[in-house]
DNA sequence: CAGTGTATTGGGAGCGCTCCCAAGAAGGGG
DNA sequence: CCCCTTCTTGGGAGCGCTCCCAATACACTG
């Protein structure tokens, strides 16, 4: 039934890696770690030894006496379902499994769905059980961040909290994703341009919205604040703010709404206000999910390397787990975003 | 920089506990692992320790000490995009998420990419450093739960591979769904329903086959083999097989397509040929993915319990790292779906 | 009251590895 | 030819925990 009571599963140990090159336990260590003090010959006895016996050193024991784990976690916010919707968390997943893929790295992870799992998180960070963190759709008010900071452990989120952001951080150019959008809507001949935000708390929401009133202005259109609706990322609340839109602003004749699921939303509602899509009205959305290319006229979308970023991530986390040296400052990478032209715009 | 030289990270160790409560090592251990041969006021003495020192066991000396791991690993084969996509990934892992929450187990990701990944990851199983597997999206070829089962390392799939599937695994009922699906569909008069269907290789969408020819028969109507036209599960492969069946079959009044990704397919195809969805044709997917609610009309779905899949899985694979009695059957779990009724149909 | 159990308890002996010290080997300078 | 460096090397000393055995305490039984 359950394992066996031999030793180590019956796997070879370092001892007998040594014992089978004919040397210390000690040097066979240091083959095994790559060292450089260890002759060539000896470090090809070893390295024989060790694929006659296919060895694989015990994750365990050298985590008991090197004090690391090896491990890193990525630590997923239950209750944002967005995260979960594709395309973010399976792209995230893939890229930092890719940037993991040749490291003795493992991935852990971590689900917080309630504050009681989010204490355990918090202990289990304090236990040191693993060598470094992946936070992604963070809050700005969420403890955590502090609490790894105070612990020395280290740490990479995704998407800033704020404009001086102080963390390690991966994000994509929100700022001129939307700018690159609304600069496409105005170059097809759209004057009125409206936008649904995300909610405002959230950094990379708010960098949209600047970058909406950023090409506004470029483009000598009159602000006008009424053209702005902020919505919660929710279909229901991306339908909710079109219909406002429409009741302040009749004439509106485009839309940069700053998520796709939003983009449903106020697509359901231009439909039953008998609005054509991109005849009356043209939409574009953020973020290129599924639900883009199966909308129905296709709809426009300003797209986020996701992959790339959780390739970054899982970089930048194994740079600060090696070691940053002093005086080098907080890295933090920022990607471009693409706009991808569909039928909706 | 890197991690502080004090042992342990600085947190209390078992030793200390047992000090604190002023009892021995072992005592303290007994306590800790919630074995009965303690007495109360020994517990009692132990708890309060552990509380005030916010005592956390080490995990990896637990792990070499006891010859485990405290760890499964979730596998995911990433060349399988079909996987990847919503509502799958996230889905099931949530399921696992939550069956894990309130057990000591570590949940560790892997993705298997390509063969070098897939040989990484059999010398990893090997090497005992995970104490279960769960497995997703097992091909009937795929070695690995050979592997495992030689290696004893308790593991579960998520779809049998074939009848007689001989490792414990969670299942929805394709079957029941499919045949549910066709039944809905000759309810509301259809009387020639064709079907799409997955890669046959794959035992669930045989399945699913399998269930479509159960409800032509019982609804008495004649079976036509004509109107049945193999895909692959891509949307592409969908479309292609909607075009034979049209040109086979130009008089169909329904089909049931053994994935909303083809229905997708089947659609665009459905549209081009002007058939209206669902006064000409009625459509109806499986998986109930976001591609379905966001269709135009909405697609009929049948939904798959994929985060209670996830959940049996962990549960499963607990069970079966416990030990399973030596005489009881392999536990296999097979899970009803539900028919989704939109538009579409 | 000796004899036999049963319920607790303490702590030794590892688990397989890394860290580090000291010793041996090899090479160079005076 | 001897001494001092530098390069390698072996292996002791843990890392914090679980397993298990032996010891103690106590309660009965006859």
């Amino acid at each position: 039934m359950a394992a066996s009571r031999v030793r180590n599963g019956g796997r070879p140990t370092l001892e007998e890696v040594a014992a089978r090159a004919g040397v210390g336990r000690g040097t066979a260590s240091r083959v095994i770690n790559g060292s450089p003090r260890v002759s060539d010959a000896t470090r090809q006895a070893v390295e024989a030894a060790v694929a006659e016996l296919g060895y694989v050193p015990n994750r365990a024991a050298r985590a008991l006496a090197g004090n690391r784990t090896d491990a890193i976690a990525l630590v997923v916010p239950e209750p944002e379902t967005r995260f979960f919707a594709e395309p973010y968390f399976s792209a995230i997943v893939r890229g930092v499994g890719a940037a993991l893929a040749d490291t003795e790295m493992q991935l852990l992870l971590t689900l917080v769905g309630n504050d009681r799992e989010r204490r355990r998180l918090a202990q289990y960070l304090t236990a040191h059980r693993v060598d470094g963190v992946l936070l992604v759709a963070v809050h700005a008010d969420d403890p955590l961040p502090e609490l790894l900071e105070q612990l020395g452990m280290p740490c990479v989120i995704s998407g800033a909290r704020h404009a001086a952001e102080t963390l390690p951080s991966v994000d994509s150019d929100n700022f001129e994703g939307a700018r690159a959008a609304v600069e496409h809507l105005v170059s097809r001949g759209r004057r009125q341009v409206a936008t649904i935000t995300g909610r405002l708390e959230v950094y990379g929401a708010q960098r949209r919205l600047d970058g909406y009133r950023a090409a506004v202005s470029a483009a000598g259109l009159a602000p006008d604040e009424r053209l702005i609706a902020p919505a919660d990322f929710t279909e229901e609340g991306g339908a909710r703010a079109m219909r406002d839109l429409l009741a302040r602003r009749p004439g509106l004749d485009a839309v940069f709404v700053a998520s796709d699921v939003m983009a449903a939303g106020a697509r359901q509602v231009l439909r039953e206000a008998d609005r054509r899509i991109p005849e009356d009205v043209a939409l574009i959305g953020f973020d290129d999910s599924v639900v883009a290319r199966h909308m129905h006229p296709a709809l426009t979308s300003v797209r986020q390397p996701i992959e790339e970023m959780g390739r970054r991530m899982a970089q930048l986390l194994l740079d600060e787990i090696a070691g940053r040296a002093p005086g080098d400052e907080r890295p933090s990478v920022v990607l471009p975003t693409e706009l991808v032209v569909r039928d909706s715009s």
